[in-house]
This record gives C-alpha cells, structure tokens and sequence, in this order.
DNA sequence: AAAGCTTTTCAAAGCGCTTTGAATGACGGC
DNA sequence: GCCGTCATTCAAAGCGCTTTGAAAAGCTTT
C-alpha cells in the first residue's frame, strides 16, 4: 500500500515511514537528522528506507517544530514609475541561489511596489517566512538598514551604504578604488576631459564612483566639469543618449567613464553613429559586471573594463547570510572585493586635435 | 507587556492575539479569515487590533493546518558547462512576482544544476513547499512536462513542448507567425538569401522559428541556406562572431534575422566593424522581449522586431497559475499571444550589388 | 414559560515535524 | 544476584494555525 503510495508520489510522512519501519518518529526523525543517540544499525535501516521510499520531510512541519525557516529572503522593489528591472539582478541571484541550494536553503523572491517596501520586510519578518534576507542596490542612507536592525532580522547589503554609522554585514566591490584607477590609467594616457555616466545619483555605488573621479581629478589639478557628469538608470539608452549629446558639445570629452555593461553599449552605439572610433577618437572605460550573457568580447577585450563577477558576489554574499544565521556570535562582517582593471580596445592616448 | 514586545517587533502569535481579546483563538481566526459566523461588532475588534499589533500570521504554521503553501516555484537550471543566466529572466520573474505579491503568494526560486533539476521539482513537491510551478524555456519533449504530469503538480509552461503529445497549461509567443511575418517582410523588400541566428536548437522556441523561417522562404520558392543558419546561446557575442563570419563569405546573407535583442547588439558590432550601416547595406530583423534595460531606441525604434512583452507573460502565466491552484476543475488553459511586427531603422530594400 | 431556531462562541483535535523527559535493555562490577 | 551506568528507544508535548463538533446565548413561537 505505502509503496504503491510513493510510486504515485504521494508524498510519505513521518509517521508512515517510522510505522513502516516499527520504530518512534523520535527515533527516526533523530537517525535522519544525524544525532548520535541512534544504534548504528538503526540508523542505517532509517537511512535505506528513507532513500527507498524518498521521504522528503515537509518543509512546514519542520520549520514550524525548528522555528527556523531554512529559507532567505530577497526583496526587489520595481519603483512604480519607471519599472526597471536590474539587469544584473539574475546574475547575482544566480550565484546566490546556488549557494543556498547547496545548503538546504529555499530562496523566497518578494517583488513588491517600492513604496510597499518596508512593509515587504516586516511581513517576512512577522510572518516568519525567512531566516534572513540579503538587500540590494543600497541608496545613501538607505533607510532598510536601520529597519532591519530594527527589527532584529539578520542581513547582508549587497553594496554599502554611505551616511550609516550603525555596523552591519556588507559585500561590496572597491567602487572608489576601481573608479580612481581607471581615472588614472585615462590622464596616464593624457587624458584631461573626462565624462561620466552613472547610476542614479541616490545609488551608493554611483557616489562612490563619482567621487572617486572627482578626487582623483582634483589630485591632479584638473577641474571637473558639471557638464559632462550623466546619471541615471543604466539602460542602452542612457549611454546612447548621453553621448550623443556630448559629442554634440562644443569641446567633447577625450575620454568617458561608465558605469555599466548595457550603458557603454549605448555609448558605443552614438561613438559608432557619429563615425567615430573607440581607442582611436575616443576611449571609453566601463565597469563590467561580469555577466553571463554579455561577455566583453572573447579574445581581446572589446572594452577597457573595471572587472568584478556580480555572480560572485552573490554566491559570497549568500554564504556570509548563511554563516551568520547559524552562528551563535552576532558579529557583523564585511568583504570588499577589488575589481581588475582590464585593458581592452577602448582605450588609447589623447588624439591631437586637429 | 504586549505592546511593548510588538513595539520591539516581536511577531504576535494568534493566542496571545486571542487572549488580549478575550475571545477564543477560533473566533479570532474566523473573524480574519472573513468567516461569516462572526458577530460584525466581534469582527470589527479584531480586525482592529490586529492592525493596531500589525499582526500577521505565521505562514508556517497556516500551510500546515491548511494544507497549502501559498508558495509557487520557479527551478532555474544552470548548466554545468556554460552556466549561462537567461538574460529575459529578470523581467519575467519582475511579472510573474507582481502577480503574487498582489495575491498572497510567495515565490521560490530554486537555482539548480541542471542534472538535479528532476530531482529539484520532485523535492518541492514532496517536502510540500509549493503548490506548483511555471517551467521556463522549454526544450523539444521537455522531459519536465510528463513528470509533472506524473507527480500531479499544477504548472504552467512559458512555452511549449512539441513533441509532447499530453494536454497542458502554458502562455507562449506565437513565434512562427511572428517569424514568418517577418520573413515575408524581409522577402517583400527583395531579400531571398537570410541568415538566422538563433537560439540553441533544442529549445523549442527556436525549432518554430527556424521552422517558419524555411516554411515561408519554401512557400515562395526559395531555397534555404544552411551555411547561414546559426544557432547557440543568445550572447552578445554569439551575434557578433556569427556575423562577422557571414559577412566574409563569398555571398554574404542581404538579410538576418535574429532571435534576441542580445544577440542583435553583438550583430550590429560586426556590421559596424565592416563599415556597413543596418537599414542600407544590410536588413536585420530581431526579436525583442521588451526588456526593461534594453529598450529599442527612444523614439524611432532602431531595430525592427518582433515584440512581446516577456514581462506580460510572466504577469499572465502567474495569473494563470493562481488561478488554475484555486479552481477546483482540472482544466488545462492556454494563452498564444500575438507579437508586434514593429518596423524600425534596421531593414530595408536589397541594395544593388555592384 | 418551555421549546425550537438561529446566531455566536468555544474547546479540542489535527497538520507533520522536533525535542524533552522518561523508560527500557544490556552490561560490567561488586 | 543486585545495582549503577550507558546506550537505545519511546510517548507525549509543543510549534501556531485551521476546523470540527459542541455549547452557549439570543430570539421567536406556541
């Protein structure tokens, strides 16, 4: 009966499997989980029927008896106006994911309007739905940090988040670093005019970056120009647009730092349009995320490149989630990963200007 | 004491919500549940309070007593060699989450390599985590069809199997009318020799594009070149290789069409490399899921393509999904959603060959 | 005022697991 | 042969909810 059951795959419990087996749910619950006050023999019974029978407990059984949900949470908000969706959002919750798969860990995804964004939160919380959750895109001051602590739920931020002095669990890549070598690498080159093309301006990372330029503009005593710093969600269409419109000025910039992949393919696009060469007329520096399906070329790198896989990232930042929900200490921990500056084709001295 | 801990963000539990209430956890539970047998003065109470103690219920514990997991899965398959991240992924899963948010369900991702994706779907049934799951990118005879089937697990296909013979659920684009409607687009402006580049051949929706591609150049007597049907994971880079080869054959394709926006990016650079201009030299058609970060052009689309919202059909098989989870019949549904044909600056007459 | 309804409320069982505290059996030492 | 010890096993309680079956309260009706 039971086999003609499972055959069907109709699940088997607890209580069916220990039955079958002629022993306590005590003791087969305790075989499975591995503690040591089980007969060996027993033990290896528990396990061989288990295997047969392919009991699976159920997921809600043991959290509700564990108080532990064995799943983390991701909130993503989709802002109500211009419903983006991060491209690098799959690369990253792919390295998360399979961290989490490798640990018995579910991964609940809370696509929520970003004005209901607390509440998302809370609910998890209260509702006991997760373990932990990780945060992306932090803003300046995001205000999900001090909510978290707040709420006592455990958490990594992907990124950081200037303007927070309480400590928490980060990963984050050298934004400001990666950003002041590039700048440096381009006036090595000789390069003085140097445009940038960010991420919103609220967006931490975008900060950082921005400073980065600014501060090491500034070290060698080049004034920047207003006019020349773009932000905005980083689409094809912002890179494009934006360099149009630079080419467009009276003195263009020689050199132009940007922030993502999808947006230095918009840029190429107007460089293109406009009969101009990347490396030769102008030379184009981006941050490459590293995503699975937008290689920067094969052989030689098409793009000079701040390097850093956002697969990675994820993958880490989900094993720190894990550490932290298991250990019994409440310290916070931080990575900071360097990006690789990538020489590619997209990048040569300043042409005289004839 | 109590309104101290829920200050603190301690969850509240239905008993201690009951006590406060002075009425039985039943009456409390029946009162939230929109029970008829509730005095509305009752009712009222504890509805009340239940905001005022931003009471939630523990979704553990309710899918227990209820039998329910008010879950959905989603297995994302990660293939062992390429570990490639499905680039449309993003915004299906954006959809597909609104519409659970919106519902009370939550949504699982599980990130596995594909060898264990059996093994993945048979675990989320058996350990009770989901109440079903939509299936991506289909192949031909997609094994996870008659196993769900087999394990009676509600689901939704983004797609479809041919080959399988069985009756289920599933939303997909009508991709041959789409392709062959360009295809005769192409063929009214003269071009007889077009070049594909598609997705993986396995995966059915490029076996049906490919299938009216060579159905309408058949139908008008023209005869397919293999040596211009290429195929492979729709990266940047796959388009740009392809076409940098075609473009150095002795007769170059006058047309080609394109099965991602992606991948028409990575064409573009080759034809750009080549000093060749889309729209003049050469046609190019794609197809454009209406990513949120790719969009086609601001105003005058650059590519002509086949769209289709790959978000909408997230937002409809959640819809479908839900709704097929609540109805008590065991009817199969099925959506074919139409693409546009949008014409833009990437097609036009052949040119002369001189 | 008792009987019969209807409305409203409640105590307790049950969902499938873990875990506490107790019981059982085996064994060696005296 | 009895006792303490250790290794195994078990019954039962509990996690936080829903739901069944019964009880209590409120109204009509006779």
């Amino acid at each position: 009966m039971l086999g003609i059951e499972s055959a069907l795959g109709e699940a088997m419990n607890l209580k069916q499997l220990s039955e079958l087996l002629g022993l306590s749910q005590t003791t087969v619950s305790r075989a499975l989980n591995g503690y040591p006050e089980v007969n060996q023999k027993t033990r290896e019974r528990v396990l061989e029927a288990a295997r047969v029978h392919n009991y699976r407990p159920n997921t809600r059984a043991k959290g509700l008896a564990t108080g532990r949900s064995m799943a983390v949470g991701h909130v993503i908000p989709i802002s109500s106006n211009h419903e983006m969706v991060n491209p690098i959002f799959g690369d990253f919750i792919a390295g998360a994911g399979e961290t989490y798969s490798k640990n018995g860990y579910d991964m609940i995804l809370s696509v929520v309007a970003d004005r209901d964004e607390e509440k998302a939160y809370r609910d998890l919380q209260r509702r006991g739905t997760v373990d932990g959750v990780i945060v992306h895109g932090p803003h300046m001051e995001d205000f999900r940090i001090p909510l978290l602590l707040d709420i006592g739920m455990p958490f990594v931020v992907h990124g950081r988040a200037s303007g927070i002095e309480a400590s928490y669990s980060w990963i984050d890549v050298n934004n400001y670093s990666a950003f002041s070598r590039a700048t440096r690498f381009l006036m090595d080159l000789g390069h003085r005019r140097i445009a940038l093309i960010n991420g919103l301006e609220e967006m931490d990372f975008a900060y950082r970056r921005r400073k980065a330029l600014m501060d090491t503009l500034r070290e060698r005593d080049v004034t920047a120009d207003p006019a020349l710093m773009y932000q905005g969600e980083m689409t094809e269409d912002l890179g494009y647009s934006a360099v149009k419109e630079m080419l467009a000025m009276e003195e263009p910039p020689t050199a132009i730092l940007i922030s993502s992949m999808i947006t230095a393919i918009g840029a190429r696009r107007a460089i293109g349009e406009a009969g101009l060469k990347m490396g030769r007329d102008i030379s184009v520096i981006t941050h490459d995320d590293d995503l699975s399906y937008l290689n920067n070329g094969n052989d030689e790198p098409l793009f000079t490149a701040t390097r850093s896989s956002v697969r990675e990232a994820g993958r880490r930042s989900a094993q720190m989630l894990l550490e932290m929900i298991a250990a019994a200490d409440k310290e916070d921990r931080q990575i900071l990963m360097e990006a690789d500056l990538i020489v590619g084709r997209s990048t040569g001295p300043v042409p005289d200007r004839g």
